[in-house]
DNA sequence: AGTGCGATTGACT
DNA sequence: GTCAATCGCACTA
């Protein structure tokens, strides 16, 4: 599912009109892995992991970025898959004024940055981003990019599990260079 | 009720 | 490249 979200869209309606952006960064979060909010069972908090697949999962980092995932496993499995970066391709003057830069490059590349750009927060927990609404997930048929793999970003348990997935030199993606080829 | 810790970001050198 | 801010949540007592 990481892989396959890749060059697919994020599209998100605002009051001002339409926005959104190609994926080109996700990590996998599978079962049995420590690193991942599902491994001690359900709490409050990541509850959305456990209900269907295809939910928009978001939870808050650091006490200041919210992190949009989607939920990957059948009702009771809790797995899903972090969107981390987007290229801005539609309503991007929306995501300019959300975000507060007009640097294209730091629109959307970062989990953090994108769900500011889109407006994306905790309202949107536990939605349907296959269904009708104001946030879901999109494609218009484009060629997969080439995809590279990593390690995931920022982990200290299950450091070493290569689950993180990007499209090849494209430089809307985050994370160190090291990491991007 | 108290504590420790992040699936990050932005400012700064 | 380094580094601190920041706060909700899960865990322990």
């Amino acid at each position: 599912m990481a892989r396959f979200l890749i060059g697919k869209l994020v599209m998100r309606r605002l009051p001002d009109g339409l926005a959104g952006g190609r994926i080109v960064e996700t990590e996998a979060y599978v079962a049995g892995d420590a690193a991942g909010h599902g491994f001690n069972g359900p709490t409050p908090r990541n509850r959305t992991l456990f209900g269907p697949p295809g939910r928009a999962y978001i939870y808050i980092a650091y006490g200041t970025s919210m992190m949009l995932n989607v939920s990957c496993s059948p009702v009771g499995v809790g797995t899903g898959v972090l969107i981390r970066a987007l290229e801005p391709a539609i309503g991007i003057a929306l995501m300019e004024s959300n975000r507060g830069t007009k640097r294209i490059r730091d629109l959307a590349r970062g989990p953090g940055r994108l769900t500011q750009a889109l407006d994306i927060d905790l309202r949107f927990d536990g939605i349907d981003l296959c269904g009708p609404g104001d946030l879901w997930l999109a494609t218009d048929g484009a060629n997969a990019p080439k995809i590279g793999r990593s390690v995931r970003i920022g982990l200290s348990k299950e450091a070493h599990r290569p689950l993180r997935f990007f499209a090849r030199g494209n430089a809307f993606v985050s994370g160190p260079k090291s990491l991007n080829a």
